[in-house]
DNA sequence: CGAGCTCCTG
DNA sequence: CAGGAGCTCG
């Protein structure tokens, strides 16, 4: 039978090894137990417990020396997602098989020598991180390591420790050391921090993945193709990627998005740096991942033209933000991020609040000057009033902008883009009728259980919160039988056929109600 | 000539 | 939804 390799003790890093492993087989991977538990909090290493249930033991083995390379099982997957992204070039770190690595595969075709490939490929990459550069790596790779070796990696590590505690006081009290010591110690602590970062950011990925945790079936589940995890969208993974310094990690064969992730610019004094993706898209799709709070202060801030207001109409608008601000209305050569102050405030990410602070800032001077979407959204509701806004009324009710050119013309277009929907939808709609074979233009309604409402409704009152007037219905259906009609007498071959159609469309505009002109929009 | 509109495209 | 081309109109 196939090893379940989703079981528990597979999927966690602080399970994989942590939990039901010794210190010894931590060792394997030359990180200081005592430093992991210092560093994953609430990850204890407690000893192999002979009592184990044959279960646990089974699963145990997985992450025990003495079956070399299946401690890092995962590994296997993550070498699939490593291949992957070879070729989409997605991932500046790449998988490099070491010669001493192929041959080694070459000469044993047993289940056991894969594994000790494997255990040895992370042996090697661990190494690489708290070796010297020039240090040949792959040397590791074939020799088991001794007991004595792993101790003296232990101490090692406690010796790097020590150093980074010694340059942390060295920088407090401003005691200045020779520049080319300093830069050997900042080295070190910089290696041994990323062996640090290697144990959290694992942890990390493998907590927050759910379809990680999700015990397999069958014995398939050793098939499971490791780019199905998405790993690559994990908030940690998908942050900048670079390695720190001049210090080129070779790391081989193993996960290495994560890796690399932490890598990004390690900082001495702080914890687990996070860089926020200065991508808009990006930054929506983190937010969405924040707490409801921060959702609760968006829609605080939200248009309220109907009579109520929607958690879903809120997000909606933070979405759509992004590009409302991103073109005409804003000033050349500035990338903003449009991501929310308050929602910022309510993420508790503080990187993340001071890289983009200027930014914020920034995006906060062009909310003021340019439209934002719940201009945008007053817009489409307006829409159901008036098809045809002038000057006027468009002043009038956007009086909360300074009107200049560029925004007069950008809510002319706006209104232009919504008649371009509305009318699609109404060829489209009087077109289905004729195929259906709709002989009565009588028979073509338009209520709000109707389709072509409903598909309106979707486009202009997205989050449902506004009572559609009347008035719009009964405009809507005139305009699906000026198209049914149309259509049906052959004047679709005109190529101006619909100007016809507007121009009496354009005549059943509606006045726009007083609280479109009184409401602040912004 | 500029404003406003439609149409097409991304 | 925005940009751009092309058109109409005052």
């Amino acid at each position: 039978m196939i090893p379940n390799v989703w079981s528990k003790g597979m999927y966690s890093s602080s399970n994989f090894c942590l939990e039901g492993c010794t210190a010894e087989h931590l060792s394997s991977f030359q990180l200081d137990p005592m430093a992991l538990n210092s560093i994953v909090p609430g990850v204890s290493i407690s000893p192999h417990k002979s009592s184990d249930s044959p279960k646990m033991l089974r699963e145990n083995a997985y992450c025990s020396s003495s079956d070399p390379g299946s401690n890092l099982m995962f590994s296997n997957r993550m070498e699939l997602k490593s291949t992957r992204d070879q070729t989409s070039g997605r991932l500046s770190t790449r998988s490099h098989p070491s010669p001493a690595s192929n041959s080694f595969c070459h000469q044993n075709q047993s289940l056991n020598s894969g594994r000790q490939a494997k255990r040895a490929r992370v042996e090697n990459i661990i190494k690489c991180m708290s070796d010297p550069p020039g240090v040949d790596c792959s040397d590791v790779m074939t020799n088991r390591r001794s007991e004595s070796d792993a101790m003296q990696e232990n101490e090692r590590m406690h010796e790097l420790e020590k150093r980074k505690l010694l340059l942390d006081q060295s920088e407090l009290s401003g005691f200045e050391s020779s520049s080319k010591s300093k830069s050997q110690l900042m080295a070190d602590v910089l290696k041994y921090e990323l062996s640090k970062a290697v144990s959290i950011s694992i942890d990390s990925i493998f907590q927050s993945s759910p379809l990680l945790q999700m015990p397999p079936k069958d014995e398939d589940s050793e098939n499971i193709d490791m780019s199905s995890l998405n790993l690559h969208k994990h908030p940690l993974v998908c942050l900048g990627l670079s390695c720190c310094g001049n210090t080129e990690v070779q790391v081989s064969d193993v996960q290495t998005e994560a890796l690399a992730l932490v890598v990004e610019k390690p900082q001495l004094h702080r914890p687990t740096p996070l860089i926020i993706p200065v991508d808009k898209n990006q930054a929506s799709e983190i937010s969405h991942n924040s707490n409801q709070n921060a959702l609760k202060c968006l829609q605080d801030g939200c248009f309220e033209a109907g009579r109520t207001k929607t958690l879903d109409g809120s997000w909606n608008m933070l979405k759509v933000r992004s590009k409302v601000n991103s073109r005409s209305v804003r000033s050349p050569g500035c990338h903003s991020v449009s991501v929310d102050p308050i929602l910022l405030e309510n993420l508790h990410l503080p990187q993340v609040k001071i890289e983009s602070n200027s930014v914020v800032k920034n995006n906060m001077y062009m909310l003021n000057e340019g439209l934002t979407t719940n201009h945008l959204k007053k817009a489409k509701l307006m829409f159901f009033y008036t098809r045809y806004p002038s000057s006027l009324v468009l002043k009038m009710c956007f009086h909360d902008v300074q009107f200049t050119r560029c925004i007069t013309s950008q809510l002319i277009k706006w209104f232009s883009n919504f008649r371009e929907f509305y009318y699609i939808q109404m060829e489209k709609f009087a077109r289905h009728a004729l195929m259906e074979g709709v002989s009565d233009v009588r028979s073509l309604t338009v209520g709000r259980e109707s389709e072509l409402f409903r598909a309106l409704n979707m486009h202009y009152n997205k989050a449902n919160d506004f009572q559609v007037p009347e008035r719009f219905l009964e405009v809507a259906e005139i305009t699906l039988r000026e198209f049914y009609i149309a259509i049906s007498v052959g004047k679709d071959h005109d190529p101006s056929w619909k100007k016809a159609i507007y121009k009496v469309i354009c005549k059943l505009d509606s006045d726009v109600p007083a609280e479109f002109k009184t409401q602040q929009s912004g």
